[in-house]
DNA sequence: TAGATTGTTAATCGATTAACAATC
DNA sequence: TAGATTGTTAATCGATTAACAATC
């Protein structure tokens, strides 16, 4: 079982690369922004009791998912905040620079061209494009609305490998359709529906409505169990006093 | 075990209202807007496995979903699209109304104020507010920007119980704070931090940078695997041809 | 009745958590 | 060395999936 050599194999155990649970994927960049934070306020070392009351998870979790990566702690001492923040940035990818390009510049369009924590976080817009023809031209931002036209262009000379949709629902298949023919192989969707794409091709999407109806079915329960039911056993407490849902 | 009547207590299992899994619940919005497309092109009668396509999952999975809700479908036929859209509905708390106040009317705030899904879909915005006095006053869809000081007397009027907060990483915590002392138990929040709450408060959050990060991450496997590499074990299909990741 | 499809069971898989030996 | 904290093990919990008996 054990090879010949008792000495660890670094190279293949100490980063695997190959593996990490999607749970503990979705966590890394959570863990990321507390790292960074820390960074800003001056602290050097953090244990993990200390990070994961900054991502708002318990230890043991974060422990184990820093365990994928790597061994990049010092027992009795913690973590080197600086040196375990490139370590991640590194496993997600983001010592390179992705391009990006969005689709559909109506108004989540422009928040999203505007949104500051994309230059700063490892990814660059390289266009916004629009099927309106009353749009292109605008300014937004640092950039200038294209025409949809333009999109394979794009693509191609900045070698876009992730592209954004915030259009209506509608265009939504269509634009992703000619996004995965143009050679984008990830696609945030920010429109309300299914995307259908072959293999190979990651989607993400983002959903308001959802988000929202998600809280609304946990209000519901609240309001069933009733002002001072005691502790409700899905929702992590006791229900605190409500005004009336509904005026 | 069984009680002295065989015959099956449907106020207690047809209904169980509580215990749907988390997983489950996360679904359910997705299966609602499945079936509102359906009953749009004229569909009444769907089948597990149609309306699992039509949401993205499969089958299985559907349906042990939905017999959390209870047994609303006919064996051998399938469901009754308006039916099960109305019973799901009514599960999530959609039969009523939800009033909502928004946060933080930037960019990104101006979208979500626009966003038609909005209404649509069981929810009413009942109050934009903002911190900045150059703002308020400022008309928005069918809204005008109030002061961030009206916060207390918005919720009790209508009786608010989610917020959404679309502010400044900076402010989000102090506005999550006065949410929730206003009444609110139910928080969506844009904002890219951790907030923390009392017990029996709900938060949900929206976070474009942790999604692209997620992609990136996947891209960058995709590119480390290397184009014509074969099937990766993680990503469900085979890379496809890709341009540069990098010009 | 024969065919179709649900609702449920049971097996499997993946994620979370507590506990603690390893080790700084 | 004594104290602190990581990295890992193993137990538990929850989610997914295939298969099929129930039943329309």
């Amino acid at each position: 079982m054990s090879p010949p050599n008792p000495r660890r194999t670094n190279e293949q155990e100490a980063r695997p690369s190959r593996g990490i649970p999607e749970a503990t994927v979705a966590r890394l960049p959570v863990y990321l922004r507390a790292l960074t934070a820390l960074a800003d306020r001056g602290i050097a070392t953090a244990s993990s009791e200390e990070l994961a009351r900054a991502a708002g998870v318990n230890s043991a979790k974060l422990r184990k998912d820093l365990s994928y990566l790597g061994s990049y702690g010092t027992r009795g001492v913690g973590y080197d905040v600086e040196y375990l923040r490139y370590q991640i940035a590194r496993e997600i990818g983001l010592t390179q620079d992705w391009p990006v390009v969005i689709v559909g510049i109506g108004n989540l369009g422009h928040a999203l061209a505007n949104y500051s924590g994309f230059v700063s976080r490892g990814f660059g817009i390289v266009g916004l494009l629009d099927a309106d023809p009353a749009r292109v031209g605008e300014q937004v931002g640092d950039h200038e609305i294209q025409a949809y036209g333009e999109l394979e262009r794009v693509v191609s000379e900045y070698g876009v490998a992730i592209g954004v949709i915030s259009t209506p629902a509608t265009a939504a298949q269509e634009v992703c359709d000619r996004m995965v023919a143009a050679g984008i192989t990830s696609v945030l969707n920010f429109a309300p529906v299914v995307l259908s794409v072959p293999a190979g091709v990651d989607v993400r999407k983002v959903d308001l409505s959802t988000e929202l109806q998600i809280l609304a079915y946990h209000e519901q329960r609240k309001a069933l169990a009733g002002p001072g039911t005691g502790p409700l056993s899905q929702v992590d407490g006791i229900p605190v006093e409500r005004s009336p849902l509904v005026p």
